[in-house]
DNA sequence: GTCAAGTCGAACACCACTGTTCGAGTTATT
DNA sequence: AATAACTCGAACAGTGGTGTTCGACTTGAC
């Protein structure tokens, strides 16, 4: 008796194999397009509509699904960043290695805001905004981030600029290899306490 | 003979306030909710879908001619902000009176960005962007703002901030009261050159 | 008072998508 | 080799929108 995996539990190994396919598929198509249909993600994989609908009942759970496994993978990445030392420079790791999720899973983020019940979103990113958080409190207490803001603002802002620097581009107005040093740039700034220099 | 207004021109009376009226409520329902129909805002505007359809060709053609009467409204309140004498207390008033809008139309930014042909919005926001850009320059050339990043990409940070404000409102993790003060902060702290203090 | 301009609801055609059912065929498992 | 699990395409029903047509009616303009 085999150990199984958790989710495909009992599953044959070519359904194994299909809801893999699938779930690889619609985070591909999801990533070019937030309003695929199953269709489009069922002929991606390689499958018939009737199988996809044999594994996830409907869209919005293939997409919960697929978000899950995205934030999965995320949190893997992020949980190899080094976030001791001065909490300027963890928090640079922190974002270059987060910049690269966002680029990535950015469409996928707007099919899920438009498709999952409120709430579900931010409770699924719990886990990767509770890293960002207890980084910046250590770095408050250190005195190296600013404490007249919330947190929780802070986290925000560090969000908006990653996912704007996406925006930009989009448009062009920014290439890709330049983006990681400018969001860096702009959220140390931001972070800095008030009366304290702005880092180099 | 009397003069027409620009866009209804030659337009029966009833016809002209029947257009105002499903402006004005296309506008609202927009504002609400980003994706609703051309019935519910014939409904609101209290006229049927058959005249909707006769003054605006397409749900598309009216999201646009909506657009462009907020953008037109904007630039008005826009226009009498004093952006003269200090730079950082000019972009201050500015951000003031942008985050309004901002929060206003929201949801409308949204719809357009959904149905508007791409480009198309960031046409529109052509001349509040070239107000912005215009305080930055003059900001950097007086050394108030840093220069070690585009002004699109300055420009860029404080569109995302704002709009990431009003998604902060939206989970209810800020208050409407404290918003454009954070915001403020945020963009002052982010725009100071490195090596210079933040202000206060 | 005349007449064109405008309005209205109902009905229609159309489209794209979701989710289901059926029956026949294929494949992993034992 | 037997069987249960799985797959597949085609076809169906249902939904919710867009945009159009029709004919009867109301209202503004001159």
């Amino acid at each position: 008796m085999p150990v199984k995996q958790a989710g495909t539990t009992g599953k044959r190994a070519d359904a194994q194999r299909n809801i893999a396919a699938i779930l690889d598929a619609a985070t591909e198509c999801l990533g070019r397009d937030p309003a695929a249909s199953t269709s489009e993600i069922a002929k991606a994989a390689g499958v018939g509509r009737v199988t996809l609908y044999g594994h996830f009942p409907s869209r919005a759970e293939l997409l919960d699904a697929v978000f899950v496994h995205a934030i999965e993978g995320g949190e893997e990445a992020l949980g190899q960043v080094d976030l001791s030392g001065d909490p300027r420079e963890a928090l640079s790791r922190l974002i270059e290695s987060s910049w690269h999720l966002v680029d990535r899973y950015r469409s996928l983020l707007i099919a899920a805001q438009n498709t999952l019940p409120p709430g579900r979103v931010r409770e699924l990113h719990a886990d990767p905004m509770a890293r960002v958080e207890k980084l910046i409190e250590r770095g408050r207490k250190q005195g190296a981030f600013r404490k007249d803001l919330p947190t929780s603002w802070l986290v925000g802002v560090m969000h908006n600029v990653m996912h704007g620097a996406a925006d930009e581009i989009n448009a062009g107005r920014v290439t890709p290899d330049k983006a990681a040093a400018y969001i860096t740039t702009t959220i140390l700034a931001a972070f800095t306490p008030p009366g304290d220099r702005v880092p180099n």
